[in-house]
RNA sequence: GGGCGCUUAGCUCAGCUGGGAGAGCAUCUGCCUUACAAGCAGAGGGUCAUAGGUUCGAGCCCUAUAGUGCCCACCA
């Protein structure tokens, strides 16, 4: 006998199925299946990092829609992958060899490349195989890396085509330098925060003191490195002293007042101290008035010499003194109180400095421009569609990609340098010899940005930029799962590298999601420490309960907020499912048939088909929606609300008398069905599907490679469905009443029908002996005969009589009735309006019309049996 | 400064192209009914932020306002 446990513990078979697949090898895609192909390629995860509950999230998504499509009967393909993300991970190592008293210039770059990849072996499969402990189904034979050799070969071709196209450059620019990373950054990692500081005014006097300016600053300490000062050519106030000089404080050197539109007339004096080496619009500024450029502090933000006494410490202390000594010259007017927002690395947080620097650029203009037609026309639609705009205003006004990071770990850039002639050359060949003069080359130092690589994520890891059977059979790939957080990082920058590359957009569908805060609706972070550890929450309560949470009630796009609640509603829910499983294998016991098997349908397995059918129909459309959250509200009330609920409880008789006519239909019907609420709930809750699955009766071995159910046209059966809806009503209200006038649920009671639907109630007569609680039940077409101190209640067409004598409670039931009677006249009171408004009348349709008309005669025969028991009580 | 969300039952949130307000949890009442007390049956609870507008009809569409959150820009 194919039992279930008696308690629910996912523990005792999710491994075990897992390796189950693993080893029936369900997760694999075949590019040469004739099966049309889905394919969806997985946001690679960082080497440095372990599951947090936005992976979480992720992956849940994915994994639904992947095992959708996989039972919808598409070869589906689901790649696997990890990052080497460049400055996290180098920052790890570097901080590992701290600890031992390392630095990375004592190591070289050979070694501290050893230990990289030692970290990447060590770390790099770590969060993928916490993954499969949420049931994930990629294709593990498929796992990537963004820096294994196609990878790279596809780095290095993308890099020397775009070099020669001119769409790659070398130039000294402002960058965002982070003096901690010791690196350049790219515009989108810097993150803005606001900081409360101050606005120091400071006057800059003439050589002979004839006049003075005061200028307003945030930053005190690059003014030794000022080449200029200036106004607003429109400003009355400055107008006489532009193209003059003044002596810069602490540097008593002259430099001019220039005049620029870039000056606000109205922010601080209207004087701006200009240092083109370390503010961006300054620079700008220099550019335009051909301004020296002086470099105040190094890359590790360390003072230089042009005051001798601030060398060496840091910008920021030098600011401290810097002030100190502007008060004793008496050259600082005023300190102000100012917030503004200051520049952040997004990997370690510390300010960043905008910062001259000869790197690596992209030039983003042609890249853009055919990406953006192509999202516009439609190849490329996110889903909610409002995340184009967060698209499309990145994309409108992207500056230059900053490639190049002063980093060891990563794709070294492919370019030659020769010292003797200055040489450059670009190739994927490593080249040794100057082909001008014959000399020694040297190969560039830096490496690429890590996003870099990712851009190319979902043609390179199906082989490109060979011509590979996976490319033909899964590019583009069917839909992009991610987090809105990284639509510019990552999302904008495979778009554009794939229809420069490939000539096309690299997946028809975005699905963005949020993010998954904590109870409290905060985001999760580790200096919070409020994290919920997703392997905490599986080895608890199982990875179906895990994906049900991050699914139910949620919608797209929007942060949700995990809480233990939703998680033990998940877990409910599937014990749930347990139980009503384990009772239908009770009743299977050793029954064995197929689908020759030849069956009666009874009324109530009629009702249950057509409700399957109309879950299948609205579930369906939901997936194909990605609403998953509605998708699994759907199931959810099919199996629980209908299934369980009410057709288990129906069909008890015929399963327990063995010599039913109809019994071994109701098992037909109750294993095809359970069948059917598994595989919807499937894509959703992986492991308890395919545990109770595998020991019903059915044609696949496995749940993973089972039919989606499929919508049946001739399964619906609108009369039997109707007259079971309408059993449901009177039994609903049977026990209604009977709750309310304390009437124990054991207490039997008889009952009298007076209606002309007769059959109806006689195929209900079971139903409502056995759920309601009938003694015995007498139909009739009139009143005659039914006691006076009968309680009644009647649904449309149809009047239930009740002698309960001297157990009723009068008052209960009188105030019930009246409660009753105030919902009927207001329904007939909407109704009659509605009706009697000539513009709904001539302006809306016909149906809808009807349907008011049917209700107002309905709800006027209920308020008329209501009156008429409200009298008879009384 | 610009953009995008959110505001619906005590809490967390659904609500598709406009047509009688929903779920989960919580609360109250009665039940250990041979699948399930992680359960069953029943009940209470909402002028859908506010004000206008469009419409025969608005939680849903438009405008404004308030509160709240996020993203971008970066005027020193």
């Amino acid at each position: 006998m194919n039992l279930l446990a008696k308690n629910y513990e996912p523990k005792d078979f999710e491994d075990r199925i897992y390796q189950n697949w693993m080893e029936k090898r369900y997760f694999e895609a075949n590019p040469h299946s004739e099966k049309k192909a889905f394919s969806i390629v997985m946001p690679p995860p960082n080497i440095t990092g372990v599951l947090h509950m936005g992976h979480g999230m992720d992956n849940t998504l994915q994994d639904i829609i992947v095992r959708y499509k996989r039972m919808q009967g598409f070869e589906t393909l689901w790649v696997p992958g990890i990052d080497h993300a460049s400055i996290a991970t180098e920052a790890k190592i570097v901080e590992q060899m701290r600890k031992e008293g390392l630095t990375k210039e004592d190591l070289g770059r050979e070694k501290f490349l050893e230990r990289a990849w030692a970290w990447k072996e060590k770390y790099g499969g770590t969060i993928l195989n916490q993954l499969k402990k949420m049931g994930v189904s990629c294709d593990w034979s498929r796992v990537s890396f963004t820096m294994d050799e196609n990878l790279t070969r596809a780095v290095k071709k993308v890099f020397v085509d775009l070099y020669n196209k001119g769409l790659i450059y070398k130039g000294e620019r402002m960058v965002n330098w982070c003096p901690n990373c010791n690196t350049s950054i790219s515009d989108a990692e810097v993150e803005y925060e606001e900081e409360p500081s101050h606005l120091w005014h400071i006057r800059y006097s003439a050589p002979d003191g004839s006049y003075s300016i005061v200028v307003a600053t945030t930053r005190p300490e690059t003014m030794l490195g000022d080449t200029a000062i200036a106004v607003h050519p429109d400003d009355e106030r400055y107008k006489d002293i532009v193209g003059k000089t003044v002596v810069l404080p602490l540097m008593n050197k002259e430099i001019p007042i220039v005049a620029d539109e870039y000056v606000e007339k109205e922010f601080g004096t209207g004087a701006v101290k200009i240092t083109p080496a370390h503010d961006p619009n300054d620079f700008e500024v220099g550019l335009r008035h051909n301004l020296e450029v002086i470099k105040v502090f190094d890359e590790q933000g360390k003072m230089y010499d042009l005051v001798p006494k601030y060398q060496g410490m840091d910008r920021l202390d030098a600011r401290k003194y810097i002030i100190e000594d502007l008060e004793k010259e008496g050259v600082l007017v005023k300190t102000e109180n100012y917030s503004h927002n200051v520049g952040k690395c997004y990997r370690c947080h510390k300010t960043i400095e905008p910062y001259v620097s000869k790197q690596w650029f992209v030039k983003m203009e042609p890249l853009a421009k055919p990406a953006n037609e192509a999202v516009r026309r439609g190849d490329t639609k996110f889903v909610p569609e409002r995340f184009d705009k967060t698209y499309f205003s990145w994309m409108d006004n992207v500056k230059d990609w900053c490639i190049s990071r002063q980093l060891w770990w990563g794709h070294r850039i492919p370019a030659f340098y020769c010292d003797d002639c200055g040489e450059v050359i670009v190739s994927a060949e490593e080249q040794t010899v100057c082909p001008k003069c014959g000399g020694k080359l040297r190969q560039d130092e830096d490496t690429l940005d890590t996003w870099f690589s990712s851009a190319l994520w979902p043609f390179a890891t199906l082989g490109w930029p060979n011509e590979t059977d996976e490319l033909k059979k899964f590019f583009p790939t069917d839909v992009l799962v991610t987090g809105y957080d990284i639509i510019f990082f990552w999302v904008a920058r495979m778009i554009f590298s794939s229809v420069e590359n490939m000539g096309e957009v690299p997946f028809k569908d975005v699905l963005i999601h949020g993010l998954v805060r904590d109870a409290q609706g905060r985001k999760m972070s580790k200096s919070l420490g409020n994290g919920v550890d997703p392997l905490e929450v599986i080895d608890k309560y199982g990875a179906d309960s895990f994906r049900f949470a991050l699914v139910h009630g949620t919608s797209a796009g929007n942060d949700m907020r995990y809480s233990d609640e939703k998680i033990e509603a998940g877990r409910n829910f599937a014990n749930k499912l347990w139980n009503a499983s384990r009772f239908v294998l009770m009743n299977l016991g050793e029954e064995k048939f197929d689908n020759t098997v030849e069956t009666h349908f009874t009324i109530e397995d009629k009702w249950i088909i057509s409700k399957a059918n109309k879950a299948i129909k609205e579930v369906t459309e939901a997936m194909d929606r990605y609403d998953f959250g509605i998708a699994l509200q759907k199931i959810m009330e099919f199996t629980r609300d209908e299934f369980c609920d009410w057709y288990i409880e129906m069909v008890k008789p015929r399963l327990y008398d063995m010599t039913c006519e109809t019994r071994t239909t109701a098992l037909v019907v109750l294993n095809g069905i359970l069948t059917v609420a598994l595989r919807l709930l499937h894509p959703f809750m992986p492991f308890i599907t395919e545990e109770i699955y595998t020991k019903l009766i059915t044609e696949s071995e496995s749940i993973m490679i089972a039919e989606w159910p499929k919508e049946n046209p001739e399964a619906n059966f609108e009369l039997e469905e109707s007259e079971i809806e309408t059993v449901k009503e009177i039994i609903k209200g049977i026990r209604n009443m009977r709750a309310n006038m304390n009437v124990a649920p054991s207490k039997k009671v008889s009952m009298i029908f007076v209606t002309e639907k007769e059959d109806v109630i006689e195929a209900g007569r079971g139903f409502i002996e056995k759920l309601a609680g009938a003694e015995s039940i007498t139909i009739q077409k009139d009143k005659v005969g039914i006691p006076e101190n009968a309680v009644s209640l009647a649904v449309p067409g149809i009047e239930i009589y009740i002698p309960f004598n001297e157990l009723v409670d009068i008052a209960a039931e009188m105030e019930r009735l009246e409660k009753e009677k105030l919902t009927y006249e207001n329904e007939i009171k909407r109704v009659e309006k509605m009706l009697a408004n000539e513009g709904f009348i001539s302006k809306a349709p016909q149906a809808k019309i009807d349907e008011e008309k049917a209700k107002k005669e309905k709800y006027t025969e209920l308020l008329a049996k209501t009156e008429e028991r409200l009298a008879s009580l009384k």
